[in-house]
DNA sequence: TGCTATACTTGATTTAAATCAAGGTGACTG
DNA sequence: CAGTCACCTTGATTTAAATCAAGTATAGCA
């Protein structure tokens, strides 16, 4: 019930970037105090999506691409076959749709996953702004190789890693995540469901879950549905490592 | 005998890209007429390595990215255990090093898998040259998100797909990228050594082998070595699909 | 020309994770 | 408040591909 209530708390309905407290991620990061009024001016604000919505579907033309203000989307491709991939999991601060930047239609489908509020930069008018602001312009550059990076980094996991190996390191990227939100590093709330988990990292849900309780009775985390406090990072740590250590 | 010559014909020394053969490929594709000469200015044309040279090293500062000119690259990252991944192979016409992009260091290496030539574009001056040319800009955020695009395809191809769909795929890609550029479509010969092709699969060396074999015995390839006719493209293209049927 | 190294192939065995099968848990709903 | 559904867990069995273990081509090189 009080989480009820704090869903229901309405942003300003005129927040601007400038008050913004996730400024120091999202783009505003990017450009100087006096042209934050340029970025105020494409962007639009506040907009809310509740848990399931969809912000865009794959193969509808591409309008914008979107910060995540506060909760967390997914985005995912699917194949004529409907078979789905995960490929990415966003949480507030983050830019959702780099992959279809500058593209006729989205490449992806962006679903929330929890009670999302987003603010969303249409593509032809950040475009615009980015070839006046050529700060801008380098951020984006860096975000978008920083995706290719991400993705590259998947396709390792998924290619070279057990199991465990890949959840420990989601566990630790998520981590990492939310301590950069000044949230707590060991004590989260999984934003997804062990099916996307299972999906993003090209594993069976079965055995997630598995890989969740052998973690538990190792004492390496302590998981009840989707709270999950780490118990100890430096397992966690040692489990992503020990396949690199093979190595040599 | 022909081919060894056909290697050792050197490019004009001045070469620009108002004469290159393509900059229907390339990013000349991106920029009118007139201001070709802008990024003439800032291209260095023709620089040759041989096969196994590096042209970038993951890990060393960012000065440019690079187009290939004639010949073909792959680029792969290693891990703190000296594992490799490979992540991309590139064609004449394609930008090796946008992961890079605006980054520190570059993300990745990029080795010459046979005697090839580029052009390469400091990232300074293209981010400055993009800022005075919207076309340039758009043409680089589409080639970035494309990079995104394919990556989350291998991502889904590891994830989800059998050792044959994941050859079939490659193969039927390497095809249509030799069709664009005036190469037979259906005889070529691989640049890339079988251990590539199974590190970039996630797959064992032995099970590339296996699988070509088995094309072969099925009368849907020709392999001898490094030479691939295919006899069946339908059939290769039924392969990748057979996955996605079974979803239904 | 033969030598060595690298690349590739083939077969036998093992294994990590998928699949199959069945319950348990919790949340919302009529 | 019982019922339904979505989500999660656990166990037994199967399987695709890895690994282990030899070979066989092929290419570069002295």
């Amino acid at each position: 019930m009080a989480q009820a209530i704090r869903l229901h708390q309405v942003p300003p309905l005129k927040a601007s970037c400038h008050q913004c407290s996730l400024s120091n991620l999202c783009l505003p990061l990017a450009i100087e105090e006096n042209d934050l009024d340029r970025l105020e001016d494409i962007v639009q604000q506040g907009k809310i999506y509740n848990r399931g919505e969809h912000i865009f579907d794959q193969s509808t033309p591409v309008r914008s691409c979107f910060a995540v203000k506060s909760g967390s989307i997914k985005t995912s491709i699917i194949t004529e076959g409907g078979e789905e991939q995960v490929t990415g999991f966003f949480m507030p601060g983050e830019l959702v749709g780099l992959d279809s930047m500058s593209s006729e239609n989205y490449a992806c489908t962006a679903k929330a996953l929890e009670r999302t509020s987003v603010c969303e930069f249409p593509v032809d008018r950040l475009e615009e702004l980015t070839g006046k602001l050529p700060e801008l312009q380098h951020h984006m550059y860096h975000l978008m190789s920083q995706e290719i990076q991400n993705s590259h980094q998947l396709a390792m996991l998924l290619s070279k890693n057990t199991a465990e190996e890949r959840i420990a390191a989601l566990l630790l990227s998520l981590s990492s995540r939310f301590r950069r939100r000044r949230m707590s590093a060991t004590n989260f709330s999984l934003p997804m469901a062990r099916n996307d988990i299972a999906n993003f990292l090209g594993l069976a849900v079965e055995t997630v879950s598995r890989v969740f309780t052998r973690f538990q009775n190792q004492g390496i985390i302590r998981a009840r549905g989707r709270e999950v406090e780490l118990l100890d990072v430096e397992a966690l740590q040692m489990v992503t490592r020990d396949f690199a250590r093979q190595g040599q």
